[in-house]
Formats: C-alpha cells, sequence, structure tokens
DNA sequence: CGTTGTATCGAAAACGTTTTCGATATCTAT
DNA sequence: ATAGATATCGAAAACGTTTTCGATACAACG
C-alpha cells in the first residue's frame, strides 16, 4: 500500500520518531529538519496509519451510533433521519468517524452491549430509537464507556441524554384544544416502552387538570406510531365517546392515519373533530388539511448529542441530561368547537 | 481495559497461539485444549481487540459510505435514507462495520479522495449523492480500493456502480402519458450533473420520437429535484406553452412543487395538465391527488450495493454494472387528454 | 575550565493481534 | 524397532504507530 512512517524517516534522514514528531507538531523538532521531513511527507504522499495509531493510542476516535429498528419502522424514518444528519454533520466538525449499527431487541439479547462496543473500539456510543425494556437500555448506563441516549432520560456517570420535553410538548398540544373550546379530548399516545409516551401521557393528563377536568385513562389509547395505528386509535375513540371533538396524537404518522380514517368516513377536520400531531415531519404541512403539530427540532438534537457525547470523551464531562424545548406549530387541522345544541 | 489475549493464554496455560488458533477456528489445536480455552475466554470475558487485528491483517472489516450533501438536499432524504437502510442492513449481515462520511462539492476539493480513504482504512467505499463534476467521481475509478457507485454509471477494475434504469423509468412515464392521449408534454429534469438527468432526457425523447413526435429542447427545463424546481419549471413551461397537457418531473418533491403550484392557481390536476412524477417516495400515495410516478427500489438499490462491494472484497469480483428496473405506479393525478375544439 | 541547562534527536518498548517456522510427541507402516 | 507422517503446540517476527528514556551537542554561566 502506501509508504509508512519508516519510509518517511528514511528518505528524510532521521528517525520515525522525529517525523512522529513533526506529525503531531511537538515542539522539540529543529525547524529545518520539520520542513525537510514535511517536504518528504508531502513528496511522499504519506498518511499515517489511523489503526496503528489507535491501537497505540487506545482510542478510535470513532463514535458508534445504534439505533433501534431502523428501516423497520415508518414513523421513525421521518424522526430519525434528521437526527442522523444533526448528529453525523456535529461528529464530523469535531474530528471523529461515525460508525452505524442497528439493532433490535432481539439482536440485544444475543449480543451483550459490552460485547457490542468493546469489540468495536468505538470511544463512544449514540443511541436512538431504544425502547425502555431493551436490554441495552440498562447496560449503557452502567458501562464505561461514555454515551447518551437520545429520548431515554437516563443518567448515570458515563451516561447523559438529550430529547425535546415531551410534557411540555404534550401541554401545548392539549392547551392548544382546550382554548379552542374542546372539552372532551382524546390521546393516541405511542407504545408504553417509549418514554417519551410516559412523558407525553403526563403533560396531557397535566393540561387537563390544570383546566379542572378528570384525566379519563378510558381516552387515552396505545398504538405504535404508525399511521394505522391513528387509523384504530381513532376509531376505537369515537366508538367510546361518540361526544369527541378532539385528538391529540403522539406522532404526526398516527395523525395523518386518522385524517385518512376520518376523511373515508365524510368527518370533516377540523369541523367534525379537531387533531393535532407531534414531530412536526415534513409531512405535516404539505398534507390536506395541514396538520397543527408540535415541532421537535431533530437536527439539533443530532447535534446536541453528538456536542455532549464528544465533550465527555475530551473534557471528561459527567453525564447529564440536556431537553430541548418544543414548539407548537397551528395549522388548519385545529378549529375551535362548536358548542352543540345540548348545552341549552 | 478488558482481557487481552495474553491474560487468556496465561489464564488457560498455553501459548497466545493457541489461543489465536482456537478463537479464528483452525484445526490444528487439541479438543481438550480449544474446550479448555473457550472456557477461559468465557470465563474472563474476553473480546478480542479488532484494532489490533486489523494493523496485522490490513483490512478493517469496515465498509465506507460516502454521501454527497446528506443534510442539505430536501430530495436527498427521501431518497437517501431508504438506500441508506438496505446499505446498512446488508451491510452489516455480512459481517461488516459501516461508517458514514458527509461530504460536498467544496470538501472534495480540500480532501483527495485517496488521502481520506487511506487515512480511514476502510477496505471499500459505497458513493452516494455524488454528482457527475465531482473530483471524487473520477478519484474513485482509478483508486486501488474497491468502491461501488450509486447512481453514477461508471465501471473499472475496481469500481462497479447500481442504478435503477433511468431511461426506461422516463419512458414508462411519457409512454404513459401518450397513451392518455397527451401530445405536448413538458419535461422538468433535474440538474445535468446527475447522470440520471441525462439518461431521464434521453428517455424522454426517445419515448417521443417512437411515437413520431420531434424533441423540442425548448419542453424541457432544468430544476434540482427541490419543490420550489418544480413550481418554477411548471410556471415556465405554461407561459412558454399554453396548450401544455401534461408534464413529467424527475423527482416527486418537484412534482408535489408543481401540483401545489397548480392547486394555488385553480389548475385542476389532472383535468387541466397531467403530471408524473419520478422516486415514488411516501408522500407520492399521500398527497392529494395521489401521484402517478415512477417507483425506485431504494432499499433494494442499498441493499445490492452493498452486496456487490462485498463481493469484490472477498471475491476479488472485477467492476461491473447493475442495473434494477423501475415501475410505473398510475395514480390519480394522470388522466386522458381531452381534445380540444380548435382541432375540428 | 567545569557545570548546568537547553535544544535536538534516536533506540527501543509498547499496543494486541496473526502468522510463519520449527519443535516435540504421538502414531502408522514396514 | 525404525522411519516417516501427523497432531499439537510455542517462540518470535510482523503490522505502523506513539512515547519514554536517554544521549549528544552546544550555549551559557560561574
Amino acid at each position: 500500500m502506501g509508504p509508512t512512517i519508516k519510509d518517511v524517516a528514511k528518505a528524510a534522514g532521521v528517525s520515525i520518531t522525529t517525523v512522529s514528531r513533526v506529525l503531531n507538531q511537538y515542539s522539540d523538532v529543529n525547524p529545518k529538519t520539520r520542513t525537510k521531513v514535511l517536504k518528504v511527507v508531502e513528496q511522499l504522499g504519506y498518511r499515517p496509519n489511523s489503526v496503528a495509531r489507535s491501537l497505540v493510542m487506545n482510542r478510535t476516535n470513532t463514535v458508534g451510533l445504534v439505533v433501534s429498528d431502523l428501516s423497520r419502522s415508518r414513523n421513525g424514518h421521518h424522526f430519525m433521519f434528521d437526527v442522523l444528519c444533526g448528529i453525523n454533520d456535529r461528529v464530523q466538525e469535531l474530528g471523529y468517524d461515525l460508525v452505524l449499527f442497528s439493532t433490535s431487541t432481539t439482536a440485544q439479547k444475543k449480543t451483550p452491549y459490552l460485547d457490542f462496543v468493546r469489540q468495536r473500539r468505538v470511544d463512544g456510543v449514540l443511541m436512538m430509537g431504544i425502547r425502555l425494556d431493551d436490554p441495552y437500555t440498562h447496560e449503557v448506563v452502567e458501562a464505561s464507556v461514555p454515551s447518551v441516549l437520545i429520548d431515554v432520560p437516563l443518567i448515570s456517570e458515563t451516561c447523559s441524554y438529550v430529547t425535546t420535553d415531551s410534557v411540555v410538548g404534550a401541554k401545548l398540544a392539549v392547551e392548544h384544544l382546550l382554548e379552542l373550546g374542546h372539552r372532551r379530548i382524546g390521546f393516541v399516545n405511542g407504545h408504553a416502552q417509549a418514554a417519551v409516551s410516559k412523558e407525553r401521557l403526563q403533560g396531557y393528563r397535566i393540561a387537563l387538570e390544570a383546566a379542572g377536568m378528570a384525566f379519563d385513562p378510558e381516552l387515552v389509547y396505545y398504538g405504535n406510531f404508525e399511521q394505522e395505528d391513528g387509523a384504530n386509535g381513532t376509531a376505537e375513540l369515537l366508538r367510546k365517546f361518540p361526544d369527541l371533538s378532539a385528538i391529540f396524537f403522539a406522532s404526526d404518522l398516527m395523525a395523518l392515519g386518522a385524517l385518512k380514517y376520518l376523511q373515508t368516513h365524510s368527518l370533516p377536520v377540523p369541523n367534525s373533530l379537531s387533531i393535532v400531531g407531534y414531530d412536526d415531519i415534513e409531512l405535516a404541512s404539505l398534507m390536506q388539511p395541514a396538520l397543527t403539530t408540535v415541532r421537535q427540532k431533530r437536527y439539533e438534537m443530532g447535534q446536541s448529542a453528538a456536542e455532549t457525547l464528544i465533550r465527555m470523551l475530551e473534557q471528561n464531562e459527567k453525564g447529564r441530561g440536556i431537553v430541548l424545548p418544543p414548539e407548537l406549530v397551528v395549522r388548519e387541522t385545529t378549529g375551535v368547537h362548536e358548542e352543540t345544541t345540548s348545552d341549552i
């Protein structure tokens, strides 16, 4: 293959120690020999072998991104890709390489987290799409290699997380609906093994109770963030509560499924039912009518995750939690609730 | 950190050579010592250091995926993510790690391709989103490390490509429009530095000429695959050709932009204008009306790319081209062209 | 002139593997 | 019993770096 440091040393008439010194900007090398070495490096087109360097330095300058069910969930598509972009950009800016691993609950049972990270020799790991009951979730917080979780609020010496505040996100959504006069508001949540689901449920409940309304567990349906779950959820909620006037969905995809369902059943949105989604994926602004939703800054989440991981690596920072603020985006799927004549 | 092969050897009372032998399934080791070693490996929780292994073997079991403008283009989003998933899954199945690099035309001028790959020590590289005039495009075909290009039809000893046949894709679209009676058909293409643009233009032209119609360069507009290009393109084409009855777009996103434009100008689709897109992104089936388009199997492209790269690595296969068939998906944005009264 | 300090450099160990080469012991065939 | 084949193993080199330790030369200082 290419020339090694030995070739450079020989050609420059110095020792490999000296070559290493000039390449790593050490001070104790004569300016003349420095330029001499650099010229030879240029001539030979020498590039240091990062594998050899990693071996002796015991660090790879590489972070792993493990994502659960990357190509499985459609909802993940919209959410994860932006986060991935943010991670990738920031990691690269900070001089690291990013290696991608997808996993699944079953795969995690086969290969313990530590095996995984010790073999791959990544300096740190980012994790996303993981469930609360996944094996890795608990292994990661106790591991000695730094990590940051996305949307899983766990902290340890070596483990941080970044998320966007789902309880205020849900609160924003529900408060918006309350202001529009809605009194019976359904909630189609994500699966219970997502931390955000718990938080969104909490936010939903807080908003209701702050308005002096009772929380009714029957009003919440658990889906899996996917389109069909939205349709099924609205169908069931509407069956149980014919007087429902609004539904809050834990993902835009579920809201879309609901919208489709309502349209095929000739139930106009927002006139017969107001709906609000979660995430603000690209689709949200494009559907007809455009979806009212809660925006998460996904790209920024990725950037932030990469940044805190690398700070843990380089500045020995301890684990901490970073929570970004969500943002309500009002579009066309929410309208004021017209009181029914029965009120008179 | 964890135990090394030396620790295992000592604990098992054998040499490191023997440990290496049992770990790599060599035959010349006594069954008794093999089980003994394996037991010690289990007890100590030993995992081989892949960095050390890479150094001596001179291969990293890692492939690089370099993608241009990963987080820049919205159109890339829809296209690239599925390909990425396919790549990632297949690479992992075949026992490799995937490391992600994003680049850009300007970044490529700073760091030559060879520097990049020699330093990172990847065994092979996959490339996507790259332009015909990008520096890497030509460096990659002459490099000694195997590579496969996605949607750039270049072949060399060490370089393959996978793409889906854009000339038949365009032909399918245009033939469909011709069959519906359209006679003046516009084409909003992608930028000229994408190989697929040339092919789609060719397919467009072939289909027209096969129907006995002249190719008019004035009927093609060059955009950048993005939504606003679709709107601009239709605006311009409609200005130049008031009797236009159909437009073929080189991306679904441009078709969407066109649809929005047409809707705000009260031009019903497909009644006043038929439109067909390209890619069949998720949005296509979701828009109102649902988009007629040409489907590319993106996930399969990714799988296929990963597969051929690894075959080149392991079976020393030479570079070759793989072209997948596209597929016309007829939905609601194309309708028969009603002849105008001027024909009488 | 001797001593100390500084600038500059090289030899060699170390990182954790794989692999080559050879050594020993056991087995088979004559 | 002996020669050769085979099974099993270990010593050591090699991969390409970084880093420690010390060596040398020369200047400055008393």
